[in-house]
RNA sequence: GGGGCCGUGGGGUAGCCUGGUCAUCCUCGUGGCUUCGGGAGUCAUGGACCCCGGUUCAAAUCCGGGCGGCCCCA
């Protein structure tokens, strides 16, 4: 499969392949907005799916907050105000009325939810509470938009917000939230790093930020999962507290995490090649596709064998393309939605006792006997998943490069782009130089240990950090 | 934050500089005949000048503004 255009001409390549794929509409007539066409909502879908049972299995519930938050208590924590002013939409009327208190609309929902844990919480035995609600975002982005990337409605914002009774608790959160996006990106074979945000780079309001980047083909990462620990920042400004073992009331310790439509554009990315999308099985709408092969005088007996097919393969996502069309044509119409497997079915098939089947990842041609063709077809997709997976980790690993110093860093960055591993020494001034100096950003630090000086100013290095070009 | 380019049927485009015929071509939709193991052929038919204002006998074309899209630099 080849991926020139995938990886030289990457803008070109998404505009045209989100649309033509049937994922979003990008026609409607407001900037940073668009419309989901039935096929992208669907695999938008199996991928909320996958992370509802994920955040289920380790106990978060479901609910639903207001679109709408109250100037005031928006206002309340200054830190985070300040991080999100420039782009908040308000609500200022009512028909023709002005509102006494204007109404955010929702950038992110913390100040929508926690004067509610305010009312919630009353002792330690309240706790952990773990909730999360799946919710669109608004920002008022000026800068260029772009589908799923760079949205002023963020169409599908996963947030999950924890309270605990103490420090302790609230590491342990982030912890297993840290887990539960690793497996949720390993499920959507999507490679990632983690990395601790620099303090200025964190979530406003927040005691540290732990972020998952991607890599994408043009060299640059983009952000698609953040983990806060909140420490008791909000609580405070809230007025959340809680009766401890002691009898005292003490402020609760919180978290919150959250992903959004950029896992979605990661998806259609990292697995993508120059015919146009691959998704992994997990994630499409169609997991196998059946094409007839209609000859003359032969159709009736095709339709029924197909027919029989699809019932058998009962369970799995099939769908069968009658379509009054070459096949030529649903073969490309096919690869380029992504569908993982291509199942045809001729009357040389049918003579043999086979079916032939098509892989999107690979474009390998074979067949499977007609017996027991259910387990074939599963065992099929499973290797499609975990060859995707490995692929996609290869290619990012690939773009990873360790550098003694940013002599060595900058022409990496600069021509190759991709991720950047230097040594630091944690200083805010020297890391803001760095990024200056490189045109680049401190995607933060990570758990390996520095062994040498700091990469920025020579002095004692304290961390190893991240570098790349981000969206 | 600064600069540039662009907006024509559902999609991609020509025409715009130099205003004037039924607005070009490809794709697509619809109905028919024929065909089907990698984008078939054929006949018929359908569909467009982003919005508001200005200049003019006359505007897709020139001017101003709005909305929308794309690219580059910091």
């Amino acid at each position: 499969m080849t991926r020139e255009r995938w990886r030289s001409s990457f803008s070109e390549w998404y505009n045209e392949v989100i649309e033509r794929a049937q994922i979003l509409d990008v026609r409607y007539p407001v900037k940073g907005l668009y419309v989901w066409f039935p096929y992208g909502f669907q695999v938008r879908k199996h991928v909320l799916g996958v992370i509802r049972r994920l955040l289920e299995e380790k106990g978060h519930q479901e609910t639903l907050f207001p679109l709408l938050i109250p100037e005031d208590e928006f206002a309340k924590e200054a830190q985070h105000i300040k991080g999100f002013e420039d782009e908040v939409y308000w609500v200022t009327h009512g028909g023709l009325e002005p509102l006494n208190v204007k109404l955010a609309l929702r950038p992110t929902s913390e100040t929508a939810i926690y004067p509610m844990f305010k009312v919630w919480i009353r002792s330690h035995s309240d706790m952990p509470l773990k909730i999360y609600q799946v919710v669109n975002t608004f920002r008022y982005e000026t800068k260029h938009t772009r589908p799923l990337i760079r949205l002023r409605e963020i169409t599908t914002f996963k947030e999950a917000h924890t309270a605990h009774a103490s420090w302790e608790d609230a590491e342990g959160q982030v912890r297993e939230a840290v887990g539960i996006y690793k497996a949720f990106f390993d499920a959507l074979c999507i490679p990632y790093t983690v990395s601790r945000r620099p303090p200025w780079d964190k979530f406003p309001g927040a005691e540290y930020t732990t972020a998952f980047d991607t890599l994408f083909p043009e060299g640059r990462t983009l952000q698609i999962g953040t983990v806060h620990n909140l420490g008791q920042n909000f609580a405070r400004t809230f007025g959340i507290t809680f009766e401890n073992l002691k009898g005292e009331q003490e402020h609760v310790y919180q978290t919150c995490y959250g992903i959004s439509d950029r896992v979605i554009a990661s998806l259609l990315v990292v697995h993508g090649d120059d015919k146009g999308l691959c998704l992994p099985p997990v994630a499409a709408p169609i997991q196998a596709v059946i094409i007839p092969i209609w000859f003359k005088g032969k159709g009736d007996e095709v339709n029924q064998e197909v027919a029989r097919l699809k019932d058998e393969l009962a369970g799995l996502r099939i769908h069968v393309d009658g379509r009054e069309l070459r096949p030529g044509n649903k073969f490309y119409d096919w690869e380029l939605k992504g569908v993982p497997l291509r199942i045809e079915v001729g009357p040389k098939d049918i003579a043999a006792g086979q079916v032939t089947v098509v892989r999107r990842d690979t474009g390998e041609k074979g067949a499977l006997p007609r017996a027991g063709i259910k387990e074939g077809i599963e065992r099929l997709l499973d290797d499609i998943a975990t060859s995707l997976r490995e692929r996609a980790w290869k290619e990012m690993e690939s773009r990873i490069a360790k550098c003694a110093n940013l002599d060595e860093a900058a022409p990496i960055l600069k021509e190759r782009g991709g991720i950047v591993r230097v040594d630091w020494c944690g200083d805010e001034a020297c890391g803001k130089a760095l990024e200056e100096r490189l045109d680049t950003d401190i995607l933060g630090t990570i758990e390996e240990q520095p062994k040498g000086l700091c990469a920025g100013c020579g002095h004692e290095a304290k961390h190893v950090i991240q570098l790349a070009r981000t969206f």
